[in-house]
DNA sequence: TGTACATCAGTGAACGCGCGTTCACTGATGTAC
DNA sequence: TGTACATCAGTGAACGCGCGTTCACTGATGTAC
C-alpha cells in the first residue's frame, strides 16, 4: 500500500517526521491565532491544543512546556523580521531610502501581523525569559542599523556611540510604527496614511540633523 | 467609647467609609505589587485579595471585575504621570530643558516604578480595554507636549501637525528610556547612566534638526 | 445622652469549571533480516 | 519482496488544584428618635 487512496492527487504517504513536524507547525500557528486576542502568560496549552486539533497530551510530544513554545515563536517571529531588513537593505538606493524603508515595513506588518503583533504584546509582558529573548534581538537588530548607517553621508564619520544612539532613535520611531498599524481597523486606511507620513517625517528630522552633530569622532560643525 | 485603645498615639476610630477606602486602595496597592513579575490578564481575583488581606467576595464590594480594577490604576498612574509634567513644566528654563526633562523622568520612574512598569507592560498588553485607556492618554500627554514645544525658537513657526510629529518623536524616546530604566537591575547604575546619555543625545540630535525644518507653516529655510 | 433599628464591609462554605500533568494505551510507520 | 518486531505520535481517562462567583451570615458602624 503505497498511497492512501487513489483519488487523492498527490498521493504521497507523509513519513512520520513530517507529520510530527507539520503538528508542531500547528502548535505554532494555533498559538499565534489565539495571541491576537490575549497575551502569552494567559494563554494555556488547552487552548492550544484545543486550535491545533489535537488532544492536550500531544502537546508533550513536541514541547515540554508553553514557555518553550513561546521561545519559538519568537525565533520564528524574527526570523521573518530579518527576511525584511534584508529586502531593505538590498535596495541601498540612497535617494528615496527613508519613503522605500518605511513602505518595505508597512508591507512586511500587513504580511506578517501575527508575528509583529506577538513580540509587539511580549516585549515587555509578564513572561521573563520571552522579554529577554525578544530584547536580545532587538539589540541586535539596532546595531545592524547603526553598521549600515555608517555608509551615509556625515553619519561615516560618527563614533560607534553616535551611531548606536541614531539608530535607537529610528527604531523607536518603527516600533512604534508598527504598532500604531497593528492597531488599525482594517477599514480606516486614512489612519494608516497618516501614521507612515508622520513617520516619514520623523525620519526626515532626524536626517536633516545628521550634517550638524559633533560626534566624538568627527571634525565638529562649522 | 471614643477611641480604640489609649495607648494609641492616634486614636481616632476610623470611620466605616474610611475603611472602605483604605481596603479598596490596599486592592489597588496589592495588584500593582503582584503585576511586578506578571501581566494584568493572568492575574487572579483570589491573589489580589490574597496579597490585600481580604477574603476573594470582599473584592466585589470594590469593583465589579478585575477589568475594572485595571482601569482604576490607569487612572491611579496617569494621576502620578501628570504630576511629572506638571513638574517639568514649572521649570521653563529653556537653556537645560533637555537634561533637566530627563533628570524629572529618571526620578519619576524610581519614585513610581510600579505605575510605570504596568503602564508599559498593559500599553499593548492583552486586555483591550486597559490598551484603550492608556493609548488616549499617552495620546494627550504627547498633544499637551506638542504645545509646549511651540513656545521654543524656530517651533513656535511650526504647524499643528508637525509639533505633533516632534512630540511624537520625544515620547517615544522617552518611553523607551523609562522602559529600559525599569530593566536596569538597581545593582548597575552604570547600565542606566548610559540609558540616560543616550536618551539626551537623542533629544540634542532632535533638537539640531529645528532650525533646518520647512514646516507647512514656516517659511523655507535657507 | 440612650436606645432600637438599619446599613453594609467583610466572612466562610460551597459550586462547577478549565487547568497542567500522569499514565497506560493504540495503531500506523519504520527497520532489521 | 515479505515478515516480525521496534518505535513513537497521538489518544483518552483520571488526578488534584486554583479559579470566579453565589449565597446566607456576622457584627461593628451609622442613624433616627
Amino acid at each position: 500500500m503505497h498511497s492512501r487512496a487513489p483519488i487523492d492527487p498527490e498521493p504521497v504517504a507523509e513519513s512520520r517526521r513530517e507529520r510530527k513536524e507539520r503538528t508542531r507547525a500547528d502548535l505554532l500557528h494555533a498559538a499565534l491565532l489565539l495571541l491576537k486576542d490575549t497575551s502569552f502568560s494567559s494563554l494555556s496549552l488547552r487552548e492550544v491544543t484545543r486550535e491545533a486539533g489535537v488532544v492536550p497530551t500531544a502537546f508533550y510530544r513536541h514541547f515540554t512546556n508553553m514557555e518553550e513554545l513561546g521561545l519559538a515563536l519568537v525565533d520564528e517571529s524574527f526570523r521573518t523580521l530579518r527576511q525584511m531588513i534584508r529586502s531593505a537593505r538590498a535596495e541601498a538606493n540612497a535617494e528615496h531610502v527613508i519613503r522605500r524603508s518605511v513602505e518595505i515595513l508597512v508591507h512586511h506588518v500587513h504580511e506578517h501581523r501575527l508575528h509583529f503583533r506577538f513580540i509587539a504584546r511580549e516585549r515587555f509582558g509578564g513572561v521573563n525569559a520571552l522579554r529577554q529573548a525578544i530584547r536580545n534581538e532587538i539589540r541586535l537588530f539596532s546595531s545592524e542599523l547603526a553598521t549600515d548607517l555608517a555608509r551615509f553621508p556625515y553619519l561615516n564619520a560618527w563614533s560607534t556611540e553616535d551611531l548606536q544612539m541614531m539608530a535607537g532613535l529610528i527604531v523607536n520611531a518603527m516600533v512604534s510604527t508598527a504598532e500604531g498599524i497593528l492597531d488599525t481597523p482594517i477599514d480606516r486606511p486614512e489612519v494608516e496614511d497618516e501614521i507612515v507620513r508622520t513617520v516619514e517625517k520623523q525620519l526626515r528630522l532626524v536626517a536633516l540633523a545628521a550634517p550638524h552633530w559633533r560626534s566624538a569622532g568627527s571634525a565638529p560643525a562649522a
